[in-house]
DNA sequence: CACCCCCATGTAAACGATTACATAAACTTT
DNA sequence: AAAGTTTATGTAATCGTTTACATGGGGGTG
């Protein structure tokens, strides 16, 4: 106290009255303000004593940087924001999971911007990348954003790093990491035709889903494949919520010329359509084989456990975030990625009796 | 163009060059920047003129205000961060949801942590509300974070308001929403006893876990209700996850002498351990009762359907940012809440034969 | 009519960093 | 030893708002 003369407010008795700027730093370390910044940002371009004397006046005043006075001025947010077309899905936790890992090991925040399905939340997130609150964005909802419904010269903003996530973007100049939904789609259905079904159901996610429509290609290359006419009436529409299952486990229980296998696409919905079966007297798979898609954790416990396909969800995440890192670093990032996904065999298919 | 004279900086042709600032509109608006500013945070106190015109020039120069200069000079971020010990917990993205459209409405942006079992990684976000990056937090992890482990004076940070969630945060001063975990607890045990089961596992969560404590109190509360006098050897240790349920499924089914009921913590331990039962050949509810906790999405679909505790897990989010919205907003937040569970009977429990 | 008060607005000082530019010292190179 | 180069540091402008304070005009009141 005595040595800092008319220090009006710094410390005072035992703990700060207010947050620590980098005045107070520069002050504790007699240097200048510019050589905290910098001792900070490259320590390499600090003479080794200023830098000790920096650091330890960093610690004794307990100083973080201002994150708004940094951002304000330098340009940049470290942070990202991910869009998703819905968070209570299980399909999207682990995957969220691989982003922030590797976002976090490279110092950058998530932020999540949730659709829950509301055009008028579209339009907010897209704010948040138009006024600059984050420095890129992942996009795990099929579609880029932004581009005003009126049509009108609102304004094509500020355009910051997108990489997409799981559904492609067609057309889009970004980073797409995606799996092979086609092929992995195609694998399954010839699984089923190979194990002697021919009858094999195909229960969809929202028509106008990208992963919907690759998936439904792979499944007709399939019943190409194998030989087998594609008969519309085995395609039950479904939007990869547990409920849709449910509904569909209706609808074919009421039939009177039953599929022998059902191809669901999503493991929600094969889940909620086996419950409907089981209740119902048809068993799984003795009576009906039903597979699905993503390998979330409940496809393993299932009862049958689920013949699935696994989806690398944890690495989907982390390849998303790193190429958004590259592009946010000025690093070349590569401009799509397939991860290789893998026909997962357990219970709930079996061969036709 | 010929009108605007020297903007350099403003449009060209068409898209601008740059964001525009409140400069460019109070110019365009001919007021001052303050008015402008007024005019948006309380058009009540500007003239109707004014602020027509104000309005009119944020339309044409697609001005949206830089989050980073608001939040350096009014010190408020309109960010709230929401700290989970496992985002890949089914568990908590319904409680996520109910958090962000509540903040989402109340203008506020939410930033994820996952702590997943890391303390490098609380250090990290107890740094982000001591840097000012959030005006407040959820904490859904069960206690506070901050105060350092090596007990040095590095300060006690700028506090911020912190509403804790879920797993009440004994001693703190803060809003608490949680359901009445013992009373649940007590209920389902209880439901059970009345069933005529007496030999009554009960598989745990984490031991240091507060919800574990209480639901474990809750457990012996309602064998005690019974007259069952309490077997130490029918506590399974477990952690909440479905992992944790295989394995005390395998335990169990190596036991000579097996309870014909068991209470689990959670529903995915309740899930895996019925997976791991069936397997076994022991038959739910037949051979033996199994009850779960939160009634996530899967206990409905599970086969059999799980007789569980109906946690309010929107209500639950909601009511946290509620809260914390009142407290950033200076009004008086409710001390604590409880929001009411429900005895969920489905088809997992039966009556001992 | 003089006084006071209120209302709408403007002026300019923060907020707390980063960084372009300037400067001085130390080291190379010829 | 002079000139040029590199290195470490400091000075001060800048990022784009919000807001305390100042100002001037209009309307009430005594």
């Amino acid at each position: 106290m005595d040595e800092a003369g008319q220090a009006d407010r710094a410390e005072q008795g035992d703990r700060p009255l207010r947050v620590a700027r980098i005045q107070d730093v520069a002050k504790l370390a007699e240097v200048s303000t510019a050589t905290v910044s910098r001792a900070l940002a490259s320590p390499e371009r600090v003479s080794p004593e200023a830098r000790a004397r920096v650091f330890e006046a960093i610690a004794k005043t307990g100083y973080v940087p201002n994150p708004a006075a940094r951002t304000l001025r330098s340009q940049k947010t470290y942070m990202v924001l991910v869009v998703l077309p819905d968070l209570a899905n299980t399909f999207f936790s682990r995957i969220l999971r691989g982003i922030e890992e590797t976002l976090f090991e490279a110092g950058y925040g998530m932020i999540i911007g949730d659709l829950d399905g509301s055009p008028e939340k579209e339009a907010h997130f897209s704010a948040f990348t138009g006024a600059g609150r984050v420095d890129g964005a992942i996009l795990l909802n099929g579609h880029l954003f932004g581009q005003r419904r009126d049509g009108s010269g609102q304004a094509a903003r500020l355009s910051i790093p997108l990489v997409a996530l799981c559904e492609a973007i067609p057309g889009a100049d970004i980073p797409q990491i995606e799996i092979d939904n086609r092929e992995a789609a195609r694998r399954m259905t010839e699984h089923l035709a190979s194990l002697g079904h021919s009858r094999i159901a195909y229960l969809s996610g929202p028509p106008e889903n990208v992963l919907e429509r690759e998936r439904f290609k792979g499944y007709q290359d399939g019943l190409e494949a194998a030989g087998i006419a594609f008969d519309p009436s085995l395609v039950i529409p479904g939007d990869f919520t547990i409920g849709s299952g449910v509904t569909a486990g209706q609808d074919l229980v009421a039939r009177a010329k039953r599929p022998t296998a059902v191809f669901c696409t999503s493991d929600e919905m094969a889940i909620g359509l086996m419950r409907t079966l089981l209740s119902a007297g048809i068993r799984v798979p003795e009576d009906m084989s039903v597979a699905g898609f993503d390998d979330i954790e409940f496809a393993a416990v299932a009862e049958p456990a689920l013949t699935t396909i696994h989806q690398p969800r944890r690495e989907l995440g982390q390849a998303a975030a790193s190429a958004l890192i590259d592009l946010l670093q000025g690093r070349p990032s590569p401009r799509s990625i397939r991860l290789d996904t893998e026909l997962v065999i357990r219970d709930s298919v079996a061969p036709l009796r």
